[in-house]
DNA sequence: ATCGGTGCAAATCCTTTGCATTTCC
DNA sequence: GGAAATGCAAAGGATTTGCACCGAT
């Protein structure tokens, strides 16, 4: 099997997913990291993700476009229909026996996406 | 506002995610009605799902590639990563309460959708 | 020196859309 | 008859990938 190298492009990534609060897609990240590392390419980003994610150091969130959250912790998200903007919500997974067993009839849960959708108390008025 | 008209294609569609107990991809669906009304393009199908999707009469399943359900009682989805089959899952969403409730700090949840991933008991051993 | 990672661009995949035509009410 | 839905094909957007070069170990 092969090893994974550190890269510049790797650390910047994670880094930077794990200062931020929001939940930015591969293009957002992309944005950013290139103004550290003008050279970086978007496949490159991709690429990484991909790999964090494989690593559980981040989690995907699969929405239209993906956003990234390198947040590990269990919690779901709150999506609004509106602005498309992403909260934590950490309270359901506390209380689900469910999830907190990890077992279901189907097999083990290693991993899951709790994605609640609705308008956000801003765009609600 | 514009009023929904009912069509061959339409029926067909939702008429065959009733009767299956799996959760066919796009793709799928369109093989399989294309049987039936051999003229159904692959975007009057996917048109067709939106439109059943925002009138709450099937549910999407974002995965890489999106399936869909035409049960649309409140459950979770196990997705194996090995074999990539999808089995329904009813007793978290009894169980949790904010589910039930509705409500999160965030907003109000008015659809969800909760993946859980894990290897299938099959694939498991 | 090796071989995994990168940048670049092209390719791929799923999904959406414009438009002329058909179908429903 | 008029609006809505369709079929077709082309466009779109996110993500992946092939390949030559670069750089970490």
């Amino acid at each position: 099997m092969k090893k994974e190298r550190t890269t510049s492009q790797k650390e910047a990534i994670l880094e930077y997913l794990k200062s931020v609060k929001n939940h930015p897609s591969a293009q957002a990240i992309y944005s950013v990291i290139k103004k550290k590392l003008p050279r970086i390419s978007l496949g490159t980003v991709y690429r990484n993700l991909k790999s964090l994610e494989k690593n559980h150091k981040i989690q995907e969130i699969k929405a239209q476009e993906s956003h990234y959250d390198g947040d590990n912790s269990c919690h779901a998200h709150f999506i609004c229909q509106k602005c498309n903007c992403i909260f934590d919500i950490f309270d359901l997974c506390k209380k689900c026996s469910v999830l907190n067993k990890r077992e279901t009839k189907a097999g083990k849960i290693t991993r899951f996406q709790i994605n609640l959708y609705g308008k956000c108390k801003k765009c609600a008025k």
